[in-house]
DNA sequence: GGAGTTTTGTACCATCGAGTCCAAAATAGG
DNA sequence: CCTATTTTGGACTCGATGGTACAAAACTCC
């Protein structure tokens, strides 16, 4: 008997990782999210719950797709290669300025909702596990692929920042050169 | 005849800087500064202007105080000394959540205004300068002393941001202390 | 001590953001 | 076709925030 909601729940949340993504955490508001996406005001609180909630789910999302396209990065490389590819790939897009949603929000985290801040730790643990699990696989001699690991979404972190400072787009290519053959050779 | 004022500018600035270090630029409301600084609504919008003017102000104390500790960090010290100093010390302080003002600002742009922006860019531009010329100070052979700057100050962004991920402090040590010897030995 | 100028405290305004409420619309079953 | 149930749209509340206005206080110079 119930009318049937119109709209795809993951569709609605991917616009909202645009969202998100594009704006930033504390700088998108409730509005910018619902034109984003589409849908009112009520169907969004009825159907999610508050702010803080989408923006979860957002993050969650997130999290998921960039796990796919980071096994992606690794299929079939050598683990120099990978690297390679992602930093230069981040080095690249020297112009959006999106950068990655998961380290904005994890720079963006002060004074947030304490289930906001459980959900960004939790991507960034499935990311370290992940891409601790394929160092391994590509280099199944190393006992310290939990560190490297580490060593890695730091460097795309350190990338990513240095991305937006302004300093000139050859220096960011260079060091992401740089972080890639440290990294690989150590 | 005009009657002096009774606060100590830079006082106030250092004062501004703190609360903006603590709460991050945009969720930290100009009541806020208000409150760190002690003076009131008037005399900060007619010695200052805008929160903006006071922003930048904040952000541009902060590099210089910022520049005066790095010279510290590598008086009399080999640069794999120098930055296993540094990033250690970043990596210890792991409770106190404030990180490094002009990293926190400059992840915290989007949609910022222009004057803020360039003021943040300026800082990163002057970090840069100095970090080259001491790593040429150090390592006088280098050729590529600005490259390595960024590769540092990259490493450094990297692991203010792991510190607020939530993965075991452990780790991020010795992400430090590898970030360290890599860019010392590279 | 007085006058003129500047600071300072407080009240105020306009705007914007999150979240709520309620009536109208839409749909499935009888 | 009618009813029960749910979604949908928009108006609304309430608080916070950046910024302004203005009168009272304070200080220097004469």
């Amino acid at each position: 008997m119930p009318r049937p909601r119109t709209f795809d729940q993951t569709a609605v949340i991917d616009a909202a990782v645009g969202a998100f993504w594009q704006g930033g955490l504390g700088a998108t508001s409730v509005d910018d999210v619902l034109h984003a996406t589409g849908l009112a005001r009520s169907s969004m609180y009825s159907s999610f719950g508050g702010k803080n909630d989408i923006l979860q789910a957002a993050i969650s999302r997130y999290v998921d797709r960039q796990i796919v396209e980071l096994e992606q990065a690794f299929r079939g490389r050598s683990l120099h290669e990978a690297l390679e590819s992602i930093f230069l790939e981040i080095a690249r897009h020297n112009s959006d300025g999106k950068g990655c949603l998961l380290i904005n929000s994890v720079n963006e985290l002060r004074g947030a909702d304490v289930a906001v801040i459980q959900t960004v730790r939790a991507g960034f643990a499935r990311m370290a596990k992940h891409m601790a699990e394929l160092v391994k696989q590509v280099q199944p001699h190393r006992a310290d692929s939990a560190c490297v690991a580490a060593e890695i979404i730091g460097a795309i972190a350190g990338l990513r920042t240095l991305q937006k400072t302004g300093l000139p787009p050859a220096l960011v290519r260079e060091a992401a050169r740089r972080f890639a053959r440290n990294i690989a050779e150590s």
